[in-house]
RNA sequence: GCCGGAGUGGUGGAAUGGUAGACACGCACGACUCAAAAUCGUGUCUCGCAAGGGGUGAGGGUUCAAGUCCCUCCUCCGGCACCA
């Protein structure tokens, strides 16, 4: 029996982490990889080490992957799960220009601290691998790529006008508004023309819509990934114009192209300089576009905002179903990025077309009649029958459009997602590593000259001029063109944020490499990342342009596989205890440093997964932490209790064979626990894991022997969620070694139910009784007990149910 | 508006169509204690003394049997949104 030791975790947690940093047993080791072993890469979204520290919230994903990662490992596959820093980015930079220094030196801060509130969790990462967006060495190969895509033609300048943030002073991509709002500090997001590098994502917009398929991810996301690539099929017409220019619009519902009475183009729209001297009224077109360009994205976006329009005098399309002249207007609220920059507007049957026609008093053409009619409705938007429209009419709307696209049109794919816009106006990113000669236009930097490093300045403020500071060192902007030799200046924009974290966990598997973004043999090995955890919030940025990033170094043949996260999985949120998001502005924030100081690392990990299901939001209460703070402490009393049995030092899986002095009942519930947990861990029930184990425990209690068996099978399984303690209690049992590396225990199927099982007596399928009997007992036997029941003899004596129902082992249903 | 997800005790939450509320917090009572804390035990959806009845956002339906499946709603959360 093993001596009476208290829980002190204070002592515990970190004589283990510390053992553990000295003995390595975390570390990944890659000197023999054979292809066909069995390996799990399970990957945390690495953070932003931002200065603040972090909440309670912030390890919850952290820790789940810790878990599956220490079951992994004990379960015999080589893992890998390693940690990182994005480290390229605003609260650096802010940081720089508050104190003048250099962002490095506050990120070397942050990072340090970050890891320091990291490790006192006691999680199994590989330090060794740990990798840094801002490192010189990691961003070569972020600027090796973009070469790369600048070869394959991905990376083109563009002047057209962005969405730019007047306080952060810089361009932004499509996935950076939110609301029309800058997604970083929330100011209204303008429109600027801006040369800017651009990478054209949308080439790849049906691989990342096809291959979300395959993915093992939770359908929202899925779903908000396929909303954001916004895919539609539908039809492009002509209409031909007396200004001798043609007018292509693009239409989801060619089958109401009879009730054409007008047709609208985007004030940004390029028609409007093609139609020329057609135009009639170009004072009052140029005004109403110079209106339109002031109004904001919010603005101009809102959906109740009555929509502005001017008819351009003089100008006159030919609807080529019936060669009817329509007038052409501008309206704001044709966006010229989308589609062709221009519509047909059928008011009858669109909600927006009719509202514009409405306010300028324009004809309304019926050609679709509902299949049950609609009295007195002007406005009917979904399919129907088609009327007026020739020999169309009588067609439904789904005929119709595949027989009217066919006369009158040509099929196309039209999608939501825009060119990646690329270039950022600012200092703390990685500089995009091209070189502008006056005699050869966009020279790359050779690849032998990579990276091109981040200079330090002497001012870190954006300057709003459309260049970043990089612009002002005259020293390090100048230089040779690597073509000609003569004059040349470098491109003084830095990549995006998302640059770095796109390719990141290739990294992790190859990190010192600095011949190749990553070893081709170890990314066979490793790839694809098995199990990725994360916010939700990524759904429409960091996961599209990941995969993006993935399959674009798959066609240049650095990688084997299309999808780099194989499955996915989404951390809910932890709110502060007043059901606010966790923040210093509420006052409301819980410290994981205080909590494990108090309660322990183990008992922060457990309750985290025990609070509720991991993919939920949920509310912190630092009361109900005693709960799995007293599970641990009965785990840890009972090993006092503990009684060596023969034969428990020869069996290492199995461990039914040493669980003599268990009575059938603890047995089986003994034997459930091992499956359960294990299922569990699995498919993420962390919480219903650790409950299983707490009945068991429970059970245990009034058990009066312990086989050592037993108990060392209860640690292993407890050891991924509470791995200091249960290293501790391993090691007080006599055993040697970790328990990290000890193997996961194994059930025995035979003994997953009890002998004897109670089955419920059901009257009209309401609960009535009950009975015993032995597991396997025939369904006649069954409906004999049935109908012997005390209630049945009490309230139906003597007569005969209509029906029965037998579910075996389980219920009788009499049906009278 | 469109697309997702979710509504279960005082609380967090369990439940392959088959005993609703596992496990935990809290609370009440009891044991131990001079006492308290800790620990252990018992109870704890609701109405009812009981027998019994009702009960998973609302209302319908399918089924021997529905928290679970279907329909119509309501509420909350998330994504997208003048995308033609």
């Amino acid at each position: 029996m093993a001596k009476k030791q208290v829980y002190d975790h204070r002592k515990i947690e970190k004589k283990w982490q510390k053992k553990w940093e000295t003995s390595k047993i975390y570390k990944t080791d890659d000197k023999t990889l054979k292809l066909g072993q069995k390996k799990f890469f399970v990957l945390d979204m690495f953070p932003y080490p931002s200065g603040e520290g972090l909440h309670v919230g912030h390890p919850k994903g952290y820790i789940a992957t810790d878990v599956v990662s220490r079951m992994k490992r004990m379960s015999g596959f080589k893992v890998l799960h390693p940690m990182g820093w994005d480290a390229f980015g605003l609260p650096a930079e802010q940081f720089a220009i508050k104190n003048k220094t250099n962002p490095m030196i506050g990120v070397k801060k942050t990072v340090a601290r970050f890891k320091k509130q990291v490790s006192i969790i006691g999680l199994d990462y590989d330090w060794d691998r740990e990798i840094n967006t801002t490192d010189p060495k990691y961003y070569k190969w972020t600027q090796w790529t973009f070469l790369k895509m600048l070869e394959a033609g991905l990376a083109y300048e563009s002047h057209e006008p962005i969405n730019w943030c007047p306080s952060c002073k810089t361009g932004l991509a499509n996935e950076d508004v939110e609301d029309g709002k800058c997604e970083r500090c929330g100011t209204p997001v303008e429109k600027k023309p801006l040369r800017q590098w651009v990478i054209k994502i949308t080439k790849y917009a049906d691989r990342l819509l096809n291959d979300l398929e395959a993915l093992e991810w939770p359908e929202p996301i899925k779903d908000a990934q396929r909303n954001w690539i916004g895919r539609s099929e539908g039809a492009e017409v002509t209409f031909k114009t007396n200004a001798g220019v043609d007018v292509s619009v693009f239409t989801t519902r060619v089958d109401t192209l009879f009730g054409v009475t007008y047709v609208v183009v985007a004030p940004e729209s390029k028609l409007i300089a093609e139609f020329g001297n057609s135009i009639k009224n170009q004072k009052e077109v140029a005004e109403f576009i110079k209106n339109t360009s002031k109004i904001s994205d919010i603005e101009r976006t809102a959906v109740d905002k009555p929509k502005n329009g001017l008819k351009l005098e003089g100008v006159i399309a030919i609807n080529p179903s019936n060669n009817e002249e329509v007038p052409v207007f501008i309206a704001d609220y044709v966006l010229a990025n989308y589609g062709t920059g221009a519509v047909m507007a059928v008011p009858a049957h669109d909600t927006r077309d009719y509202a514009f026609a409405k306010k300028y008093d324009l004809p309304i053409r019926e050609v679709i009649r509902p299949e049950v009619e609609i009295a007195g409705a002007e406005l009917f938007v979904d399919d129907g029958v088609l009327i007026n429209s020739s020999k169309f009419s009588g067609l439904t709307s789904s005929e119709a459009r595949g027989k009217i696209t066919k006369t009158y049109g040509k099929l196309v794919t039209k999608y939501k997602l825009r060119d990646w816009v690329f270039s950022r106006q600012r200092y703390w990113g990685e500089p995009i590593p091209v070189i502008h000669c006056t005699e050869c236009g966009v020279v790359p930097v050779p690849y032998k000259d990579l990276p091109v490093v981040l200079p330090k300045v002497k001012s870190y403020e954006p300057t709003g001029t459309g260049e970043s500071p990089l612009a002002n060192i005259s020293s390090w902007v100048n230089v040779k063109c690597p073509k000609c030799k003569g004059p040349g200046k470098r491109e003084t924009n830095t990549m995006p944020q998302w640059a770095g974290s796109s390719w990141y966990y290739l990294r992790y598997m190859d990190p010192k490499n600095d011949k190749a973004l990553v070893d081709p043999k170890k990314e066979a090995f490793w790839s694809p990342v098995d199990f990725y955890v994360g916010g939700a919030e990524h759904a429409a940025r960091h996961l599209i342009y990941a995969r993006f990033w993935h399959k674009f170094l798959q066609d240049i043949g650095v990688v084997k596989y299309g999808e780099p996260f194989k499955k996915l999985q989404n951390v809910g949120l932890i709110m502060g205890e007043d059901g606010r998001k966790m923040s210093k502005r509420y006052g409301n924030v819980v410290n994981p440093d205080t909590i494990v100081e108090t309660y322990g690392a183990d008992t922060l990990r457990l309750y985290e997964m025990f609070m509720g299901p991991f993919d939920q939001e949920i509310t912190w209460k630092t009361d109900n932490i005693i709960g799995v703070r007293r599970f641990l402490e009965r785990v840890w009393r009972m090993h006092e209790r503990v009684v060596d049995d023969k034969k428990s030092k020869a069996k290492k899986g199995v461990a039914t064979k040493d669980t003599v002095g268990l009575d059938n009942p603890t047995e089986i519930l003994f034997n459930q626990t091992i499956k359960k947990v294990t299922d569990d861990i699995g498919t993420l029930g962390f919480n219903t894991a650790i409950s299983q184990m707490m009945i068991l425990v429970n059970q245990l209690e009034k058990v009066e022997i312990i086989p050592k068996s037993v108990y060392l099978t209860l640690i292993k399984l407890l050891a991924p969620f509470a791995p200091h303690a249960t290293e501790e209690l391993w090691m007080l049992l006599g055993q040697k070694g970790s328990v990290h590396t000890s193997g996961w225990p194994e059930y025995d199927s035979d003994k997953l139910v009890l002998n004897t099982i109670t089955v419920m007596v059901q009257v009209n399928g309401r609960v009535r009784d009950q009975f015993n009997a032995e597991i396997g007992i025939s369904k006649e036997d069954m409906e004999k007990l049935a109908l012997d029941s005390k209630y049945i003899q009490d309230n139906f004596a003597g007569k005969t149910p209509t029906r029965v129902i037998v579910v075996p082992n389980k219920i009788v249903n009499l049906v009278y």
